[in-house]
DNA sequence: CGGTTGTATGACGGTTCGATGACAAAAACC
DNA sequence: GGTTTTTGTCATCGAACCGTCATACAACCG
């Protein structure tokens, strides 16, 4: 069953909305406040996080990217706040959708069923790729250098997922801060930054890397 | 750059919808009908659709049923009608967002690129162009000479990739500085210097090229 | 055949771009 | 609570690249 986590400080709102929620065939839950609900969803991650902005505690922007940053949970914004700064504010944040209270139920279902469309699903075992001698496999969250593992961190291996998936294409510094960092705007040197450490791991050589290359004035590509 | 097809009948809000896209760095252009648009998107496909529901002829939801089930090309609709009826089947017709009229170009912009970290790009065989024994790859950042890669420089590789575009048809120096470079006035000395060096690399005997050729006194076209 | 216009190309200085090491803040771990 | 790991920012260095210019060459025209 698809679960929702709800973060909403009022009580009657968030209890109505699980239930709402319930009635239309979700697993909902929620927590008041931002803090709670980032414990929550490490601890027990759902399918989809819905979050209002006023929070006590905790701004909501910085819950957004807090989550965004964790997992790459899809993120609905549930306002009272029918304003554009505030929408795109929090777009730019990582959220996906945003919605203004009181939200009609089957709107919300239906916008979360959008967007269901759209996010990866990790639908049965996801073969390991290659790249030579480099072994990327997403579901095991393992990186392997001929046979032998190799520590990457969370944004490495997310950064090496991302390249993989678009394998031998061109990815922007712009395009990899927007889908492995969520930032719709930053600097592009931590790209840079990070690719550099990702190729100490994964090259042999890695002055001249083979696979993990820069393409000057484009950006990177993975390359078998 | 990223492309929007905005297919909408009144002609005031789709121009007004145009350049405002535009202005946020979008290729945009507008067709008047469903018909139109759908045709449109065959012959060039855009990366994004916005689409009104109050269209003449064929209707809004069979539009976007019609897109989804040609490419998976993600739509945004545009609608002057705030009705939870309304948003809920153009949802379930396959939209992935739903925005009220009058809108905010920044809003809209911001949905966007939110829908864009969303949006799997499909993987396979990288797609490219053959010139005889040349090959040129705009999603690899690549250009081949007989399977071999050829090291050009990102100018080099825009000057290729535009003239490619228009295989077989001259392109003037001034359209070449206003494609590639964005200048609108300048040098046209500068789209030879770049040639030169690019047959230098592409080009077997560089004095007499085979694909990059002069057309004295108009321009330079790419030929197969 | 000279004059004229248009094109090719080599050289050079200024600039941009990417790689990298250092560091502080934040997070994760114990 | 303290320690280690990870993350993002910054500054710097060196290489690659760009645009301008000068000159040489080729094509066209009368």
């Amino acid at each position: 069953m698809t679960a929702v986590l709800v973060i909403e400080d009022d009580d009657r709102i968030r209890l109505a909305l699980q239930l709402a929620l319930e009635e239309e065939g979700y697993e909902a839950y929620g927590e008041p406040t931002a803090e709670d609900g980032l414990r929550r969803q490490r601890e027990k991650p759902a399918d989809y996080v819905l979050v209002d902005l006023m929070l006590p505690g905790m701004n909501g922007f910085d819950c957004i990217r807090q989550l965004r940053r964790d997992d790459d949970v899809p993120v609905v914004v549930i306002s009272a706040r029918d304003d554009t700064h505030d929408i795109v504010a929090a777009l730019e944040a990582g959220a996906d959708d945003y919605v203004v209270k009181p939200v009609a139920i089957k709107e919300l279902s239906a916008r979360l069923r959008a967007l269901r469309r759209r996010v990866r699903t990790v639908s049965g075992p996801v073969p390991a790729q290659f790249f030579g001698d480099l072994e990327i496999s997403a579901e095991a969250g393992e990186v392997r250098r001929s046979g032998q593992p190799v520590p990457v961190t969370r944004t490495e291996f997310r950064l090496l997922c991302e390249l993989a998936e678009h394998a031998g294409r061109v990815l922007s510094r712009q395009q990899l801060l927007s889908r492995v960092w969520g930032y719709e705007t930053g600097d592009e040197r931590l790209v840079d930054v990070h690719v550099g450490r990702l190729r100490q791991k994964i090259e042999p050589d890695p002055a001249n890397p083979r696979h993990l290359v820069t393409l000057r004035g484009l950006g990177y590509k993975l390359q078998r």
